[in-house]
Parts: C-alpha cells; sequence; structure tokens
DNA sequence: ACAATCCATTGATCTGTGTCAACCAGAACC
DNA sequence: GGTTCTGGTTGACACAGATCAATGGATTGT
C-alpha cells in the first residue's frame, strides 16, 4: 500500500466516480482524506460479510464482484463493480459489512476511510450530496435487477446482462463491441439465477446464430440491435 | 394537508424513522423542518417514474407499494413499505423518482422537502448518518430480495415473505401472528416474481397442513417455527 | 510431458411452475 | 333480488429450464 497523491485528478474514471461535480479546491481536500491505494489479485477478498465498516472504497481498475451469502450458506452475487464504481456503502446501515467483495482480476482500490468521508461530506455540501446520488444509483440499479430476475425468462437476463455490461465499458472509453468477460459462466449464471448449462446454451445458440462470438472470456458483439431486441430493451443488469 | 407539530415525538415509529438517534434539539429543528402530513387513500399515487424529486417521504401509518415498470410496460413490484419507512430514496440519484409509489390502504405520510432535509443534515452530523443507515439498509434489504429471487423456490420465497411481515408487525408492535394483507395475492405474486395461482395453491395448502389459516387477507400463523423452516431461515422479502 | 483439476459444452431427461380454463364467492350496482 | 365484476381457488396440461451425465479443452502443478 502506498499513499497516492494526485490520486482522482489522474484518474481516467473520476467523473464516474465520488470526485464527480467537485471544484479544484474541494477534490483537493477529498485526496488528503484518501488513505491509499491496495492492489488484490484474482480471488482475494476486499471485505466480507460481518467485517465492521471501516472504509468504503472505489475500484480504480479491475473488476470485483459483490456477494451475500443466504441462509443456507449458498451464494448469490449482487453485483460487479467495475472502475469508477464503489463498493461497501450497504455497510451504512449496521457498521458492518452485509456482504463480500472479492477480485475477479489483478484489481487496483482506493480506500475511503469512513469516519474521515463522513467528516468531510459535513463540510463539502457536493461531496455529502453526491454520495447520496451514488447510494441513490445503488438502490435503483438493484431495482432494475430485480425486475429482470422477476419476470425475464433467462435469455432476456442474459441478453440484458451483456447489454449493460458494453454499455458500462464504452462509458468507460473501452469498446462496447469487443470485450473481456471477468466473470466465470457459473458466476454469471449465479448472478442471473440461473444455471451454468443455460448460459452455456444460450451462449452458443446466439454464436451459431450470429449474435455474438465468444472464445472463453473473450466476447465480440456482432449484432448490438439483435441483442438488445431479446433484452426487450431493457439495460438492466 | 395539515402543518404537524411535534410530528415525530408523537409518532409511534419514530425510532425506525429518521429521527431514530437525535437528541431533544436535533427533533425541534428535523420537526420544523418537516413540511405537512398528508393522507392518500387506496389506490392513489404519491409519485410516479419521472416525477422530480421535491421530496422524501415517510409512512406515517398504512401501507404503501413501490413498483418499477420495465421497459415492456409490465410493473414489477419492489417493496412494500410500513410505517416507519421512507421511500423515495432512488429519487437521489437523478433527481427524478425512479418508481411509483400507490396507497396499498388508508395511509398517512409525512413529507419530508428534500432541500430542507439535506440542509439541514449538513448542520446535525446525526441526520445525515441517519439518513445514511437508512439507505444502506434499503440497499442490504434489496440484496437480500435478490438472493430470495434468484435462488429459491417458489414456496420458500412466499415463507420468507410471510415471515418478514409478520416480524415488521410486530416491530411496530403489532400482534405478528395475526395480521391483514395490504396486498393483493396479484401483488404478492407479482413482488415474489411468481403467479397468483401458484400462491393460490401454496396458501391453500399450508392451510391445509395447519401451517396457516387465511380467509381472504386475514392471516394468521399457526405454525411460526413450521413456516420458518420452509423459508430455510431466511427472513429477506 | 504427464497427470490432475477446473471450467465449459452438449445431450437426455425430469420437474416446478407457468399457462389456460373453469368455477366460486363476495362486493357493487342497477 | 338478480346481474355483473373483481379477485381468489382449483384442476389439467405444457414447457422453460433444472438436473444428471458424459466429454472435451484449457490451465496448473510436478
Amino acid at each position: 500500500m502506498e499513499r497516492v497523491r494526485q490520486a482522482c485528478r489522474s484518474c481516467s474514471v473520476s467523473q464516474l466516480c465520488l470526485p464527480a461535480g467537485l471544484e479544484a479546491s474541494e477534490l483537493d481536500r477529498l485526496e488528503s482524506a484518501l488513505e491509499k491505494k491496495m492492489t488484490l489479485h484474482r480471488g482475494e477478498s476486499l471485505y466480507t460479510v460481518g467485517d465492521p465498516l471501516e472504509s468504503l472504497f472505489a475500484v480504480r481498475s479491475g473488476c470485483m464482484k459483490t456477494s451475500v451469502l443466504g441462509s443456507d450458506g449458498v451464494e448469490q452475487i449482487i453485483g460487479f463493480a467495475l472502475p469508477g464504481e464503489l463498493l461497501g456503502l450497504d455497510a451504512l446501515s449496521v457498521e458492518r459489512h452485509q456482504c463480500t467483495a472479492v477480485a475477479l482480476d489483478t484489481t487496483a482500490i482506493c480506500v475511503l476511510p469512513f469516519a474521515r468521508i463522513e467528516d468531510l461530506a459535513a463540510e463539502l455540501p457536493s461531496l455529502n450530496r453526491q454520495l447520496l446520488r451514488i447510494m441513490g444509483s445503488e438502490i435503483s440499479r438493484e431495482q432494475d435487477l430485480l425486475s429482470l430476475l422477476a419476470n425475464k425468462r433467462a435469455s432476456e437476463r442474459l441478453a440484458s446482462f451483456l447489454d449493460n455490461l458494453s454499455k458500462r465499458f464504452s462509458d468507460r472509453g473501452y469498446s462496447g463491441r469487443d470485450f473481456r468477460l471477468y466473470m466465470s459462466r457459473q458466476e454469471m449464471a449465479n448472478y442471473l439465477g440461473m444455471t451454468i448449462e443455460t448460459v452455456s446454451r444460450t451462449l452458443s445458440a446466439w454464436q451459431r446464430e450470429g449474435l455474438i462470438h465468444i472464445e472463453s472470456k473473450a466476447l465480440s458483439i456482432l449484432d448490438p440491435e439483435g441483442l438488445r431486441a431479446i433484452a426487450g430493451n431493457c439495460v438492466a443488469g
């Protein structure tokens, strides 16, 4: 771990992250509250269920998954976090993390000590507003996902998911047509409430139909419109 | 609509609501920011998708449902709000409501003008903290619901739902064994991602087995343990 | 280079729950 | 007092997707 100066200003996703909308002087203060950055490797966890809330985290590069554990011990993946996204917000309720965050790839993380963020937010209204904004969008992201799981069929869910990933990659300056799926088929299936076999079969069918090309984790979307049509024009997921 | 003085202090659910943890002087200021209260009748809506964010709302008595509209126009119910619960948090992301809130019964609502709450939160750290806490618990509530929808079978979902309602009623000082289901079978089914027929069949089966007694909307839980066993000891829903 | 894993694909079969349809009961209305 | 409506229950049947099983390909470790 190392102290990072100018962390936010040099970060390509700051406009998607906590600093969005802050002025230069405010950014200075946020950067000085930012403790350190850390790097996780595939499979390493950032926090697990029950850990006390010490910090919020921002993904700087790479990809994380978050999951909750059902009473039966079965993992349910809640989301995949790309650069610019905040992690740990669910811990604000009871001061303990309610889910587990694991790296799916080598991932750089900014650590935001909660006490400092909280103090700073009390002084900087625009920071507090941005924090609320991010929490609000996490709430509505989950609402969209609920709608997806409750009343769409498997292929619609998978198509929405790929479309959503595509959009997020292009928002971050990467190609929305060709990208790497950081997660395994198992993880996609779990996230979308289906089995690995159904994921595999559906992808194979789309490949046969010329909608996509997929080889291991490398995905090319050949017909974005076709995919969106299957998704029912809904980009949740 | 009328101005309400001492709104929070006289409210039986204030400890579940925004004022939780506030000192007397802070409570004064919150109450003076609280604009008015209003009453909705069954079927009336508090806000709908796209309405600009003007206020957050707290349920004082009665029951509300919130739902999002899929791209295909299909309603997906996201939650049922009981007294003490806050509504409108999803609007903080884009300053517009992302879902619709409709009364399921005659319902009293406290209106919290967002601009005033925001200003006040900047001055009262404990209020801001409580707002974040409530948003955090909404996030984890939805996470639990995701887990329920993605990998539980219909009967487990329904049992979890009833168990969760039971718990919330008893938290509010009502009986957790005998209570009125404010929502229709159709609304339960929609919320839990199943059909009305499956809800009906499952309830009938449990009635036959002596787990519950249900007549129209009046539910008695005869065997809470049995119900919880079906739910797999998970209280999400 | 080989075995040992792990992950993905594909096929065959089974099942939970959706779909379609008939029926019933209570509420609302003439 | 009957008619219509709305919401709920029950049954028969169909099907999307789960489950079980076999195989293949890639990655890891020795």
